[in-house]
DNA sequence: GGCGAAATCTAGACTTTGTCTAAAGTCTGT
DNA sequence: ACAGACTTTAGACAAAGTCTAGATTTCGCC
């Protein structure tokens, strides 16, 4: 067990605040209450999962800062958008390159990680662009559907 | 150039008529149209762009008809849906094996072979479920940014 | 061709996810 | 304590997609 985390997975107020200076973050209370619900372990979960998981943590915090603070952290690396699901977006606390198994039917979403799939011989991008980032989404179905 | 497609890539009427028959899909108006607009040739459109491509054409669709006649294609395997964006979803007539280079900036997409791109080592999914689909995106910015 | 049953289509209300805005609150350096 | 910059908030708004009840079309059959 490490001394930034408790027991739930969840980071210490002082390991939170810590984490987002580190990053240039200006650490807020919410911010700092959304990065401890969030960044203690590997997770997936939704705007909408979050934002009730932190007003249950007793912290106040709007629909738009949710929005607003996982973008931010998004954009300093701390955590990364998934899109498997049409109707909803994931957010990802693991920041190591790896892939997903998503089983749209109860909305799972399952790490797979890099050494354990090869996805080798990338095309050359066209013209002008360059790769930001390579998704790869095995689909799951229950047997025997 | 083949009997059963115009020079612009659509269908003919029969043509499509023919096509939704042998799928045992019931050929309405709206439904061969959309399947000569959607079917003639590989492409991705969005529910909204082929709305109006089929209403310029001249035949009345409604918005609900669009998404039923979509599904229906998908669930008949006569187009594919794509998960890329998560603000709209695109589908796809190219109903081979392949992936996609994705550029977000303006919406294109742009197909990968399947014999252009390694993907090999799938781990076997958990429990009681099967893959149903192995979807790569790999998503590109602009050179310089 | 005409008929009834079943399937389909439509307009528009509705839902959900996410964005935007203007006003209020908070923080920092001095 | 103050100014200025940044952040948060509630709620309006927007876009994509779903749903429904009633009207229309299609099909098989005579």
């Amino acid at each position: 067990m490490n001394s930034h985390a408790t027991d739930m997975g969840l980071l210490t107020p002082d390991a939170g605040e810590a984490l987002l200076r580190e990053c240039g973050i200006m650490p807020t209370q919410q911010r700092v209450e959304i990065a401890r619900q969030l960044l203690g372990r590997h997770q997936h979960v939704t705007a909408d999962t979050l934002l009730s998981r932190v007003n249950q943590a007793g912290v106040t915090v709007s629909k738009a800062t949710v929005y607003n603070t996982l973008r931010l952290f998004a954009e300093h690396g701390l955590l990364r958008e998934l899109i498997v699901d049409s109707s909803k977006t994931f957010f990802d606390s693991n920041i190591a390159a790896h892939h997903h198994f998503y089983d749209p039917d109860n909305g799972e979403l399952i790490d797979i990680g890099v050494d354990e799939i090869t996805v080798e011989n990338v095309p050359t991008p066209p013209d002008g662009r360059d790769i930001s980032d390579i998704e790869v989404v095995v689909r799951l179905t229950n047997k025997g559907l």
